[in-house]
DNA sequence: GACCTTGGAGAGAGCGCTCCCCGGATTACC
DNA sequence: GGTAATCCGGGGAGCGCTCTCTCCAAGGTC
């Protein structure tokens, strides 16, 4: 019954009204707002009354212009110029990926309970300065950075800006940013051995794009695990992490070598285009060819046959940046800190 | 060259100080700042380098606490409380339907040449108050609400709030505020004859969930243009707009309905779930069974064989969405207003 | 040459809040 | 009973910006 508010023509009360209303200061029902424990109860009970009467919300642009805090971090999702060659919109592409998602529960996870907002914002290339002059304008606090290909400028810029920020993977180049990992060598060489182990003897893989540490990393703990099996060549094609582009790898992969039999994919989406292929090329899974996925999404669920994936804790990685971020935010001081999480391997249908 | 400011320790350059370099008064470096045209061009360029020299940013609590305007509008997905029982997290459904994406692109396209950021907030039932906190909080100019369930509180709660606002759907009871659409009876009316031209005879239908305004329509309509036909009775089940629901509706229908050879499904993603189960079921697609998608997003084009769809125009919608928002935050008595647009049939190789 | 108009710059008053500092009241202690 | 310690509430000074109002100078008009 916030009667008094028809169209945002009378405008919202004021502490100075609410403290008028109760027959106190403003101090005082600023501290009742605030949580300030040295308010008389039966003060802090009539604060409240008049808060509820008057309808009282605190104007969030003057306490931040005094407390230079907003309560709220942004998630940005970037990514640079050079990657609008999949066809597919950015926006369209981060959207439908799984990933974000689960980011976005993990940090909520420990954002809400502090009272912080989460405002998430693309940034596709063309729109990095719009976000950087929001991000500047102080409009939040700090800043959980979704940033995938090595060429992108924007985890620079971002540190140039002095505003505090935690990183979802370790960044291409040494920056003095916090960040947060999974032991991806570690994920590839568990795919590795499992095919191993199921008895594949021809293994290739589709990994992401190549501009991407993750990526790299995943193709060489793949190569380095078959190495020490003896396997000095992996065939391999490199996609986009999105479903069409499993696709193609796949086709191209068989193409050129039909005796594959075992295939590790750099993540579930283009696992998922690469059983699409396989059903076309006619080939069985898992009997003619076994498929490891990477991330354990609902896509690994979703397809048929079901995929064996890798496991990576998303959610507890992104609440993990969103504590990083709190601690960073709290003291200005605090050094760039990593925390690596260990994957691990989801045996289903595909394998 | 932005030097002075290694970790925002000393405090960015502020109005004031920039005049003192430049030697003006506040006024003219605000005037500048915002464009004001009376500014000698002189005095101008010299301001511009004050601005540049100090690496001024204007701090957006302190101009909003005069301007009451904040140049941001939220992208609020909202859902209610009785809605979390299809299992899958809320987080993970709206992140991976295309929807969000096209809807995103859409309005950005409007917003960003104002100069508008947008700021993406998803507002699942136990988040509700968060996000209803923050907009009250004047955080945002303006609110463009994707809801969806008649039963979502949301809308209302925002009405009663005075928060300018524009929905993307008719509202499922009657409210004062402006919203677009795109004619669903008129949209499923194609599908249905398109399945009857193409000679199929025994029709049915998957639709979303039945709380959903635009998931009647979209039943309703169907159902209308085949009475119109004398097709008096037609089979349906509802599914929840993912594709897994998609794929257990399809199930459900043929189980019981064996000959049905016509499927309309109320949009992509369950059709795609839909040609799954068909799969599975060992019926051709369009040999068998002719399938008719509604959406026309990215998955129409993805799955195999690819989809007859209809097309809704969500980049403009939203875009009109945006614009008939940026109209109301500019004139708050503005009335409410609604947009409809018009789908069409896109073919594919699914009938 | 006196008057009026107009363009362009400065001064000042807030916007609504927090927070420091101070003062009055209450209690405690000698 | 006097003084110190403690507690709590109020007053006031800004935070950095915009915006109106005022003022000055230059140009135009009769």
């Amino acid at each position: 019954m916030t009667s008094s508010r028809p169209n945002g023509l009378q405008r919202s009360p004021t502490l100075e009204q609410v403290a008028e209303w109760a027959g106190v200061s403003r101090s005082t029902v600023s501290r009742v707002i605030n949580g300030v424990s040295t308010v008389d109860p039966e003060l802090r009970e009539l604060v409240q009354r008049a808060i509820d009467a008057t309808g009282y919300v605190p104007n969030l642009a003057a306490r931040s212009l005094v407390t230079r805090r907003t309560d709220s971090v942004a998630l940005v999702v970037s990514e640079p110029d050079d990657r609008n060659d999949s066809g597919e919109p950015f926006l369209n592409r981060i959207f439908t990926d799984p990933f974000l998602g689960r980011i976005t529960a993990g940090a909520l996870e420990v954002l809400r309970p502090e009272g912080i907002h989460l405002v998430i914002m693309p940034a596709e290339s063309p729109a990095h300065d719009h976000v950087l002059r929001y991000l500047r304008q102080g409009h939040v606090d700090g800043v959980l950075l979704i940033s995938s290909s090595a060429a992108d400028p924007f985890p620079q810029h971002l540190c140039d800006l002095g505003v505090p920020a935690v990183l979802s993977a370790r960044p291409a180049k040494p920056l003095p940013m916090s960040y947060v990992d999974v032991e991806q060598q570690v994920g590839a060489k568990l795919a590795a051995e499992h095919l191993l182990a199921i008895g594949r003897h021809h293994l290739a893989t589709i990994s992401g794009p190549l501009d991407m540490p993750s990526s790299l990393d995943r193709l060489a703990g793949f190569r380095a695990a078959l190495a020490v099996h003896g396997h000095a060549y992996v065939p391999s094609a490199a996609g986009n992490f999105t479903r069409a582009s499993g696709e193609s790898a796949a086709r191209e992969l068989f193409a050129a070598h039909p005796e594959i039999d075992g295939l590790f994919v750099a993540n579930d989406l283009m696992a998922e285009g690469a059983l699409q292929a396989l059903r076309d090329l006619g080939k069985r899974v898992p009997d003619d060819v076994a498929v490891v996925g990477f991330d354990d999404s609902i896509a690994a669920l979703q397809c048929r046959p079901q995929l064996t994936t890798i496991h990576q804790p998303l959610e507890e990685m992104a609440a993990e940046m969103a504590r990083l971020l709190l601690a960073r935010i709290g003291k200005h001081d605090a050094k760039p800190r990593s925390v690596i999480f260990h994957p691990r391997l989801i045996r289903r249908q595909s394998t």
